[in-house]
DNA sequence: ATAATAAATGCGAATCATTCCTATTCTTAT
DNA sequence: ATAAGAATAGGAATGATTCGCATTTATTAT
């Protein structure tokens, strides 16, 4: 079900549909979170054959697209992911990394607002939350001087 | 009054009180914007000798120590911004690259109460809102093809 | 089906922001 | 003023990402 899916996915960017692909969305898709480009790329490798850069070229694409979102800080690697139905924010463990998808965003109304009254047109916004998980939480609390 | 104020704001981090590191938190009380690094360095070059490599050092040490924030999406050079009384957010133009800050934040209660719900202790988020700012909204609609 | 052709891939080289190394210099506390 | 540790300079190293180009592949028209 996956392969015809994608490849009707593709074709309708009007892009060729290669297995590389049809491999790099299947991936996405069952990874289903903010993944890196090495991360991508070792899960489509356990399948199909592929060199990295086309698996960055194809996520700059997809992403280009509005297929995945694009995101990562500072000093953190680029994350991709495919963007479900709904527009979607993450909370992400400032010591162990695990990011929780927190759907609902109560910004849409706000940038549009903020737009007009700064003269801009404005189509996207990011946002993410930094805290500390339950578990990374206890353990600060124990090792802190 | 600029040099005597950043001498004990450095002295207060338990940190040596540099002529660079006066000097890079002079250039980011001027700037007073987000800038990237070279930007900066540019800006310190113009009044004390410095190398790069002090101007990141010292960049990561503010930012570390709370003084400044640190932003930048994938592919884009990191920009440090001295940090203000209040929380800030920007509104980026995605031709220009404009920034406008905008105050006021609407997250402040949504991410802590997010927070609870997740079980997490949030500590931080960002928020980035992007679009066309007038100017490059004009032309753009002048080149569509 | 087949050939033509435009697009996509692979892979190594190049880029560029950032970090690291370490000898030298400067700050600060005594 | 001096000693001890911290900070700096600047060049080398790193590492993610992009680029160039020869080769392969998907698509379209025949």
């Amino acid at each position: 079900m996956d392969a015809i899916d994608w490849d009707q996915t593709i074709r309708k960017l009007g892009k060729k549909s290669t297995p590389q692909r049809r491999a790099i969305l299947t991936a996405l898709s069952r990874m289903n979170r903010p993944a890196t480009v090495e991360e991508i790329f070792v899960a489509v490798r356990e399948h199909h054959e592929t060199s990295i850069s086309t698996v960055y070229r194809n996520l700059e694409l997809l992403f280009s697209e509005g297929l995945t979102t694009k995101q990562g800080f500072p000093g953190e690697k680029t994350r991709y992911c495919l963007k479900r139905e709904h527009h979607e924010h993450t909370l992400v463990c400032i010591d162990c990394q695990k990011i929780v998808t927190i759907t609902g965003c109560p910004l849409e109304s706000y940038a549009i607002e903020v737009g007009r009254r700064e003269n801009f047109v404005v189509v996207d916004h990011r946002m993410e939350m930094y805290g500390y998980c339950q578990q990374c939480n206890h353990l600060r609390g124990r090792l802190s001087k």
